[in-house]
RNA sequence: GUGUGGCAUUG
């Protein structure tokens, strides 16, 4: 039972949901009862693509072999669903969840601070996480991060940078999506020096910029005409791709 | 003792 999990999880990973499905059907007739953990799975399989109402249909079907939400299924719908940019209905599970008596944990607040952020809810986002820090939780790199886009995207960058610093006080630490969210949010509100400036900066903190950072800062220079400096930036790739140079 | 949930760029 856990090999067909992990095969029908590994599907689900490479975005081939109906596949999983498919194998998750095959298990059943083989005699192999799924648990929770299948069952979670299949479910965020398709909830990761948007595809939440085949999800919820999954789930009463589900329900009918006594399958009870938890946590993560409760993550994985919301996830779904504001992927799905259904955003009512992500708050409305939200709620759901702690009628289930089901505690939200950092991972579902961060799915929810970014999911309202996208939605330009930013003020609930902001809600939420003092709500989660009210709970005691405490927040690591990727529910930063949600936050720091979300900063971003209101365009208070000052806010963003500060929190970025907040992070060190918390023990955790600023990683490279964190700079590259930091440099993107930089350069689309015409702050190309700063951009560069703390592209600069990651190295030195031991962050290395993966190949989406050069491609944030590339095409923020390209954007702010500085076509030389694009290109000069462009080289560097090259060489970074080939240590023996 | 193994399997399930959340981050970044352009397109």
């Amino acid at each position: 039972r856990i090999t067909y999990t992990i095969v029908i999880s590994g599907l689900c990973q490479a975005k081939k949901a109906d596949d999983a499905h498919r194998l998750f059907k095959k298990m059943k007739n083989s005699g192999c009862s799924p648990d929770f953990v299948a069952y979670n799975t299949l479910l965020n399989g398709f909830c990761k693509l948007g595809r939440v109402d085949e999800a919820f249909a999954l789930l009463k079907s589900f329900e009918k072999d006594d399958f009870k939400l938890g946590l993560r299924g409760f993550t994985s719908l919301i996830d779904g669903l504001f992927r799905a940019k259904r955003y009512d209905e992500a708050n409305a599970w939200f709620r759901k969840t702690f009628e289930a008596n089901v505690e939200p944990d950092v991972i579902l607040y961060t799915v929810m601070i970014r999911g309202l952020s996208e939605a330009g809810k930013f003020h609930d986002a902001k809600k939420l996480m003092d709500e989660m820090n009210q709970s005691g939780l405490v927040p690591d790199t990727y529910c930063y991060n949600a936050v720091i886009k979300g900063f971003c995207d209101a365009g208070l960058l000052n806010q963003a940078r500060s929190l970025q610093l907040e992070i060190l006080n918390r023990d955790s630490f600023p990683n490279t999506c964190t700079y590259t969210i930091l440099i993107c949010g930089m350069c689309r509100n015409g702050l190309v020096v700063e951009a560069q400036q703390i592209f600069n900066d990651m190295e030195k903190v031991g962050c290395f910029p993966s190949v989406v950072t050069f491609n944030a800062l590339i095409d923020g220079l390209c954007k702010a005409g500085e076509l030389e400096k694009a290109n000069l930036l462009f080289y560097k790739m090259e060489i970074g791709k080939n240590p023996s140079l």
